[in-house]
RNA sequence: CGGAGCGUGGUGUAACGGCUAACAUGCCUGUUUUGGGAACAGGUGACUCCGGGUUCGAAUCCCGGCGCUCCGACCA
């Protein structure tokens, strides 16, 4: 398990607000429900049982009644939307949350891209029939693309077919091309899509309309994941509405997951180079990374000019609403240099007696080293 | 669940069964220095994971426990 630092959970935060944004765009509606989860739900779905599932953490209450730390909530969600779906005008409905998740895996590796305990983004779908849930369900892996282009994965992102498990033929993964990643994928790059080699076979090879000579194999971690639930759910727990002729039909359901915690580990894993991180600017802590590198010890009240440049600088950003950082420590010019680019803000400027001489800073960028000067007057 | 390895100052490591457990880094004081992880000097900091055993003597060997890492299997 992983505690978020101040500059890991600015950048977690940042994911967090790039998938919300794209929840809501698609009528998602946030919620928050318990990780405490009630047995007599998973009962009903068969899903309590340590056999069935066996990455439950389990716990009691005093009084001895059981609990479970939830690992996913269709159960939790499907009781909850039971008091809130009686009729066919109540529906579609998209409800999302951003919640912690806990599973006993036997082994979690990979720093923070598999863990115990971890958050995760997840939307469920209830629809009338399986009419309304296809197009929501195309919606909502537009969505889905959207998310992973912001977050400047887009190019190595491939909708992957992969096992639908009880549900449906097929779900769809997110998978990113990385060496890091678990999972093993085969890429069509003509279409722009990837089959999960779990269900590479004739049968899909002749459903998607492509031969095995056009694919790639290649390594890959699973950033994103959506499923057709169809009835299970709502068959399960009770979950119908009446239609327009007073009939009682079950709702079709559909989850939607993506592991923010996962997205972050993946971005620093394929955009980092030899001297650190390096985030877009989507996602990075800090907008820009400002650095006084002064002839003389910072001291309050000093009449240091080169401090006064950049302290006004820094304040000027700050009225502009611009998330800036200020390295005004009392360290080497290489070790303030050093922790900038460990740190991976999109833009480095500089401020030291060298440039205000001239009525300049220096502006680097993180990503390509380009370096630039910018007038002092300039900065409004 | 199968296999392998490791627990030593805050961190990273070293130490044949034998001297006061060493080195680097960090941290603290002072001087000095400031465009790519500065220099010098002084200082701080460890019941060597826990419990037992073998031995004149254990960080080191043995047994048990706890914890961690890695490989594989598993991952609706």
């Amino acid at each position: 398990v992983y505690s978020f630092l101040p500059l890991g959970l600015r950048t977690l935060n940042k994911i967090v607000g790039i998938i919300r944004e794209e929840m809501n765009a698609i009528g998602g509606q946030e919620v928050s429900m318990t990780a405490l989860q009630d047995k007599k739900n998973w009962e009903a779905t068969n899903r309590w049982d340590d056999a069935v599932v066996d990455i439950w953490f389990k716990t009691k209450l005093k009084n001895g009644t059981e609990l479970g730390l939830g690992f996913t909530h269709e159960e939790a969600l499907t009781a909850i939307m039971k008091d809130h779906i009686r009729s066919f005008r109540d529906l579609p409905r998209a409800v999302y949350q951003f919640q912690t998740k806990f599973r006993n895996e036997e082994r979690a590796k990979s720093g923070i891209m598999r863990a115990r305990e971890f958050l995760m983004k997840d939307l469920y779908s209830f629809n009338v029939d399986e009419e309304a849930h296809a197009k929501f369900y195309e919606q909502a892996k537009q969505a889905y693309v959207n998310i992973f282009k912001r977050l400047g994965l887009g190019d190595m992102t491939y909708v992957t077919f992969a096992g639908g498990g009880s549900f449906s033929k097929y779900s769809h993964e997110f998978q990113t091309l990385t060496d890091a990643g678990e999972d093993t994928i085969y890429v069509h790059e003509g279409k722009k899509l990837a089959v999960n080699k779990e269900v590479l076979n004739d049968e899909v090879l002749a459903d998607l309309g492509i031969k095995k000579a056009d694919l790639v194999e290649k390594k890959a971690v699973e950033v994103g994941n959506i499923f057709s639930l169809g009835t299970k759910f709502s068959d399960a727990l009770g979950l119908v509405f009446q239609d327009a002729l007073g009939k009682n039909k079950p709702v079709i359901m559909g989850s939607y997951g993506i592991g923010p915690g996962r997205v972050m580990g993946t971005i620093a894993e394929i955009l980092s180079d030899e001297k650190g991180l390096v985030w877009p600017e989507a996602v990075a802590p800090f907008t820009v990374h400002l650095i006084l590198l002064s002839n003389k010890k910072s001291v309050v009240g000093s009449e240091d000019t080169v401090k006064k440049v950049a302290d006004e600088i820094y304040e000027k950003f700050l009225k502009r609403g611009v998330e800036i950082l200020y390295d005004d420590r009392d360290a080497t010019a290489g070790e303030k240099f050093s922790d900038s680019d460990l740190i991976g803000i999109p833009t480095r400027y500089v401020v030291s007696e060298k440039t205000v001489a001239n009525g300049e800073v220096e502006m680097k960028d993180r990503k390509t080293g380009k370096v630039e000067m910018v007038k002092i007057s300039d900065f409004k």
